[in-house]
DNA sequence: CAGTGAGCGAGCTTCCGCTTGACTT
């Protein structure tokens, strides 16, 4: 009989504890949550206090199973998840489900996996909090209406399909809102003036300062009268003043920063952050990924000095202690940091040496000592105008934490009135100008999420849990409410009045502005679910209703109300309203109506169709069956909310007729699969540089020729012999087909030197499945 | 994979949070 059964969540967590606990004890995992609501039927008795049908998920009854025949053997079986309101839930369903006899089941909790915190723990067990497991009861209870209550609601009056939730919801409206703050967006232009002086130095040297008026103007005349001003003036330091600041290291690693971070530095999406993490963290190699918490252990805090000191000197380190603010932190973890301190850099590939040696460094330069800088701002008068410029530079006097690590942030702003050293001037001194510039500028637009923003957007207004981040993103951009994507940037023009010596030069130059790189962009799709619920469930789309549930759950827990008295003063409103929107609202399809197309007067609308976003024209009607409307897709880019009459009359010049080729019609039109030539009953796809509307016929026969050349080099060998068997070139080099099924070519050999022989045995070889197309959508 | 879009009806879709694999086209 083993004496101790331990049940942690984690199976990495499992394989360190076991090390600290000797031979008496077995540690075992239980995978996270071992059950769930059923999802037939509800899985929950709404009628009966709300009771919840709870079930073994399939994928934990092997987990189950095994812990059941573990827990026969052991004569005490210790609850070690983790101490939050999850943590507690699945403690609780453990007891349950294996049906733990409550005399010999200890629950403990530690917040450090270190062999102390560990005994510490097992020396103080305590019973399971059900007041916390009630909170968790209501959270997921809650979730499991407001999610498949209302998206039901969604099949039937927008389309099938769709979901709606608590977190996934919300998010999809920060985009949908800052979608439109942007498309409203007024782009003002001002002009900025730069200046660039020499000023003779005390050595007799001459250096150059950098300065910017402090002033800006609103208009061209504004800009020419001062530059007009300057032409005669004399310029001279008007004033020095240096002030020393100090900054200080950023917080160490969340999930959520640590996902913002790679995202800014490394170039990461948030789930590519977590799988690499996940591999650091089963490695032994960094603590625990997903947590909101900022604490740092004694060992860490401890061992962190001691590197600082020996890399740095003493006078580097400063030992903190961070705390959690985030709204509804648990806190059941560290933060995330290094295992070791002492090791910098790690064996492993590309990408987890680069996000270990990030964790590295935030983690050491958060228990390093403030850099201390001085700023020094040099103020410029101007003899015939009273606008002054200044110029201001930054000196570290000491570097501290900067040695090691700077937080960026997601603007990039850099002022031409910025720079490091300023050359030591003296108050009246006189300053030739070399040449000062009016430059038009725009005001910024509002930003576009990116994956990671919209981790701290969630974050900040307490919406969703660092395990449900990256999942969270990936549901929204599955439902199709939401598009991760690059867009080119658009040309615009922008003036510059020049002074070089006496004469002011005028030139209009152009830039690239608004050029986007991985952010999301709604989808219409998105924007109607979003109004719809916006305009119906209102509640839920409430930036504070997570808040105020976090508010309810944290009584249930304290004992000061009833988990299921709580869901009963939510639910019966939710649903009264749930039902008279079913009953009242129409069938929403995002329809506008854009006016009339001049040549045949027909009216042009765009609308939800059953394939996505479409322009109609004319209207059905069925006394005049002549005369059926004609549909168009959409284009990628273009929404139902902003496209003009012009742009969708403009979708119907499609498919368009370009001439013959070889006795046959050359066809360009825009399919399901984005634009393509049809020739010969063949579809090619027009490259991104192509434009279906402009595309001419030489351009399409070089098409023509390009994937006549590309088939005939796809086929690398067939066999006489064996007329199924074929190695073909792929995307991703040769494969195998046979009978229709792929199969992959051991790396170690040479496509083309392959036998039918050796082929037959890749074909009918072990460990060398076949590569089966799922149908599957995920 | 690409000439769709009428209409009916059956059966299906869906939440959040805790955890790993099993999948990678």
């Amino acid at each position: 009989m083993q004496e101790n059964l331990v049940i942690v969540e984690s199976p990495a967590k499992a394989k360190t504890i076991g090390k600290f606990l000797g031979k008496d004890f077995v540690v075992a995992s239980s995978m996270g949550h071992i059950r769930d609501l059923e999802k037939k039927d509800f899985g929950i008795d709404i009628k009966n206090k709300y009771r919840p049908k709870y079930i073994v998920s399939e994928d934990k009854k092997k987990v189950v199973a095994e812990l059941k025949k573990l827990t026969r053997e052991a004569r005490i079986v210790w609850l070690a998840s983790d101490e939050d309101r999850e943590g507690e839930a699945i403690a609780w369903h453990l007891q349950d489900e294996l049906k733990l006899n409550p005399e010999n089941t200890k629950r403990i909790v530690f917040h450090e996996i270190t062999k102390d915190a560990i005994l510490n723990a097992i020396h103080h067990p305590r019973a399971i909090d059900i007041n916390l497991v009630d909170a968790q009861q209501a959270r997921r209870v809650l979730d499991r209406i407001v999610g498949f209550e209302i998206s039901p609601v969604l099949w039937k009056k927008v389309k099938p399909s769709l979901s709606a939730g608590r977190v996934q919801s919300v998010a999809v409206r920060l985009i949908v809102e800052r979608e439109r703050e942007i498309l409203n967006f007024n782009s003002t232009s001002y002009f900025r003036v730069t200046g660039q002086f020499l000023a003779r130095l005390a050595d007799g040297t001459t250096a150059e300062i950098r300065a910017e008026l402090s002033s800006r103007f609103d208009t061209e005349n504004e800009a020419l009268a001062f530059m007009e001003k300057c032409k005669n003036s004399e310029f001279h330091v008007a004033d020095i003043t240096q002030k020393p600041t100090r900054r200080s290291p950023a917080q160490p690693f969340t999930t959520s920063t640590l996902q913002q971070e790679a995202s800014r530095k490394l170039g990461f999406s948030v789930s590519q952050t977590m799988t690499v993490a996940q591999k650091l963290y089963e490695a032994g190699r960094i603590t625990y990924m997903r947590t909101d918490s900022v604490h740092l252990s004694s060992l860490a805090l401890h061992t962190a000095a001691q590197k600082i000191s020996e890399l740095h000197g003493e006078k580097y380190v400063k030992t903190r202690q961070y705390k959690t603010k985030t709204k509804g932190a648990q806190e059941a973890h560290e933060a995330i940091r290094p295992t070791y301190m002492q090791e910098e850099t790690i064996p492993g590939t590309a990408q987890e040496k680069k996000l270990y040696e990030l964790i590295w460094k935030r983690t050491i330069a958060s228990q390093m000592a403030d850099a201390l800088l001085e700023k020094t701002v040099i103020t410029i008068d101007i003899s015939n105008a009273k606008e002054k410029f200044t110029a201001s530079g930054e000196v570290i006097v000491f570097d501290g934490f900067l040695k090691v690590y700077l937080e960026s942030t997601d603007e990039e702003s850099v002022s031409p009135g910025g720079q490091l050293l300023l050359p030591a001037v003296r108050v009246k001194d006189q300053l030739k100008p070399q040449g000062i510039q009016a430059t038009e500028k725009y005001a910024q637009r509002p930003a576009r999420y990116t994956e990671a923003s919209l981790v701290k957007g969630l974050e900040e207004l307490g919406i969703g849990r660092p395990s449900t981040y990256a999942p969270t993103i990936t549901t929204i951009q599955n439902r199709e409410y939401v598009v991760k994507e690059d867009r080119p940037g658009k040309e615009r023009n922008y003036l510059l009045l020049e002074l070089n010596g006496k004469e002011i030069v005028r030139s209009v130059k152009s830039e690239i502005a608004g050029a986007e790189k991985a952010k999301l962009f709604p989808t219409d799709i998105g924007m109607v679910v979003t109004d719809f619920l916006n305009d119906h469930f209102n509640q839920i789309m409430d930036y504070h209703f997570t808040a105020s549930v976090e508010r309810d759950l944290d009584e249930i827990a304290e004992g000061k109300k009833i988990w299921y008295e709580v869901i009963d003063r939510f639910y019966h409103p939710f649903h009264a309203n749930l039902d008279n929107v079913l009953k009242s609202s129409e069938k929403t399809r995002g329809e506008r109506i854009l006016g009339s197309d001049p040549v045949s007067g027909r009216q042009v609308s765009v609308k939800i169709g059953r394939f996505g976003p479409i322009a109609q024209l004319g209207e059905s009607s069925p006394d005049k069956e002549e005369e059926k409307p004609q549909f168009a897709s959409l284009r990628p880019g273009q929404l139902l909310e902003t496209i003009t009459l012009e742009e969708a009359i403009e979708l119907f010049r499609m498919p368009r007729e370009l001439g013959n080729y070889e006795n046959k019609s050359v066809v360009v039109g825009i399919g399901r699969f984005g634009p393509y030539v049809r020739h010969n009953n063949q579809f090619i796809s027009l490259t991104r540089n192509d434009d279906p509307y402009t595309v001419t016929i030489d351009r399409a026969i070089e098409l023509i020729a390009l994937k006549r050349e590309k088939e005939s080099k796809a086929v690398i060998r067939i066999f006489a012999e064996e007329p199924e068997l074929k190695i073909l070139n792929g995307r991703w080099g040769p494969y195998l087909v046979y009978k229709k099924e792929n199969y992959k070519i051991p790396k170690t050999v040479k496509a083309e030197d392959l036998s039918l022989e050796e082929c037959l045995n890749i074909v009918n070889g072990e460990g060398n499945k076949s590569i089966k197309r799922k149908k599957a959508r995920k």
